[in-house]
DNA sequence: ATTAAAAATGAATATATATTCATAATGTGA
DNA sequence: TCACATTATGAATATATATTCATTTTTAAT
């Protein structure tokens, strides 16, 4: 009787098992002050058994990366399929964002400091094809703008500047979240930077 | 006769060619990739005469910061001792800093990639002395924006939630410009930017 | 020119850790 | 139980580079 099924149910399983320590390990301490041995250590496994899994520390780092970006990317796309007004997709997105980033504090801690460091550090495939998914995350936000714009939801600009502000207020507030000691909800903040980027924060009465 | 003012002047400006040679290095392959023997034959030293500067690779990076940061944070000093309006201040702000970047490009790359990186890797003072003075600057604009409530120029709310999205909107298209492989002005987008954080971007005829 | 102090140097050292691989442990089917 | 295949293991290897320090070079005053 062949057991292979269960064979590589048990593989699918230790390899989440590796990238979950990875993820707890490299959050706190960063992509060079983690070493395979820690991590292997957290994941209940030998050194050696990580390469089992990943060719190297770097292909580790870059899957964990790359796997939690599809995710995310997956259930905003889902999102956006719907047929709702331009104003009701960026709320839902928004909620999407700031709930997942909720229940993943420590994807995000990861995320966060790669945004920059590795574009121009490290040529290989890996980083470019995380570097490809912002991009093409920015761009379906982008498109929702504009659609926006088309139906008179929305002022009109360019709606790739509106995507990266929009961007820039959102991983603001997660930034702070983040480093901040207490803990708050994030989803609480849901309001405030819609207000922000809807209305702005000139008082109305002020304007012609 | 004495001529221990040259020698002052001289040890301080070798100071500054490492300094400068590091920024370059740095910028292009972040700390980590980074090794002190390349930053040495950039800056035309020895490896060991780093050392006479530096007491290690990290004093000497977060030196590199530490000198930079304060160079635009008195910038803005001045700027805000100036009496004018609240929002008058926010754009001179703004056009500060986007000039000073567009100064120091390859200084704001690896800026930008700290940001996230060493809050939570290094304990020690080093980046601890960093981080507050992100901290001082953010409170510093908070209360620019408090001032602007006040005043009654803007809309009444929390003033540091204010001061994170103002920065939030400006870092990206800070990071934006700094990947872009097409050169363009940054401060061509101030107006986009003070727009955006001051109107906001929903048409205004939906308004009631 | 002589000397002593200061500064620069880069080869040698010390260390850290990613990766490998010979071996052990475990699972599988007969 | 046995033989085989698969998987796990962690000590040993290989490498890279931050840092040191004995030596050389430069400086400045006499």
């Amino acid at each position: 009787m062949e057991k292979i099924a269960r064979r590589k149910r048990e593989h699918l399983a230790h390899r989440r098992e590796i990238l979950q320590a990875a993820e707890r390990v490299f959050a706190a301490k960063g992509f060079f002050y983690t070493t395979m041995n820690e991590i292997a250590q957290v994941a209940e496994f030998g050194t050696g058994t990580l390469y089992n899994f990943f060719k190297s520390k770097e292909d580790l780092y870059f899957t964990l990366i790359d796997e939690k970006t599809d995710e995310i990317n997956r259930l905003v796309k889902a999102e956006l399929s719907q047929k709702t007004s331009a104003i009701e997709r960026i709320k839902k997105i928004l909620v999407l964002q700031l709930e997942f980033i909720e229940r993943n504090r420590d994807f995000f801690r990861i995320y966060t400091s790669e945004g920059s460091r590795f574009e121009w550090a490290i040529k290989d495939d890996c980083g470019k094809k995380i570097h490809d998914k912002m991009v093409d995350y920015i761009q379906l936000l982008a498109k929702t703008f504009e659609q926006g714009m088309k139906e008179g939801e929305l002022k009109r600009m360019n709606p790739l500047d509106l995507a990266h502000a929009f961007e820039g207020i959102v991983h603001s507030f997660i930034f702070e979240w983040l480093i901040s000691p207490e803990s708050y909800s994030l989803i609480s903040k849901a309001d405030t930077i819609l207000g922000i980027f809807l209305k702005g924060t000139e008082k109305e009465e002020r304007r012609k």
